[in-house]
DNA sequence: ATTATTTATTGCAATATTACGATATAAAGA
DNA sequence: TCTTTATATCGTAATATTGCAATAAATAAT
């Protein structure tokens, strides 16, 4: 028990709850905003920003690169992180695809 | 430990993370596509059509009926889920802005 | 070579999530 | 009324997530 029953479903809708889970987390979506507004590619000065402990901020940061949605490059004993766009703009389209996938048809008629 | 610090985060920040984790499990995915395709906005003979027990999927709808994403209607003594049209679109163009923050400017130059 | 700096990893405690059987609730039908 | 049907809730077990201190690893600076 308390183990998701991934295979009862499609890859679509596996992949798509993965990527969601990436996000689900106000410090990882901190941590993209940052990443977002500062584009020169800000290391783990992440840790001043957001209040939390080094440890688990770079815990959040392996999640992310985990899912692809971010980059790290190193650079000397600091590490660089960035949005990695491909990635970024797939993601994008999934959940445009999940969201338009309703809003055709439908009026709240239930 | 163990609990989000949610104090850390702006309002839009914690809110965004909530819809993510809303999303971030296969069933409930897969209701959600189940209600969009039978857009008559059946019951719960998703059951049925997933694999899992009946508590299991009523947990779910919950937690999807939870954030709003879905309503119910008694009908007899069935219930009619289906989605909330005005919540969908709020939870779309919320998804849309954010992966729009960061499309506007960048390429994976990190 | 030694020390400082930066990030990753390990180990652990607290809490949350997932799943299901059993049971409760509530309306429908006999 | 009694039974069936449909859904919700409770209790519980298994697993996952969150967070941090301590420590490791790796490069830079002295």
């Amino acid at each position: 028990m308390g183990v998701t029953q991934s295979h009862l479903f499609t890859e679509d809708q596996n992949q798509l709850a993965l990527i969601a889970k990436a996000i689900a987390h106000p410090a990882r979506i901190a941590i993209l905003h940052h990443l977002i507004k500062t584009k020169s590619c800000i290391n783990g000065d992440l840790v001043l920003e957001i209040g939390l402990a080094q440890a688990t901020i770079s815990q959040h940061l392996r999640e992310l690169k985990e899912v692809g949605i971010i980059q790290g490059t190193i650079e000397g004993t600091k590490i660089n992180y960035c949005i990695h766009a491909e990635k970024w703009n797939e993601l994008k389209s999934l959940f445009q695809h999940f969201f338009e996938s309703y809003s055709a048809c439908c009026d709240s008629s239930c």
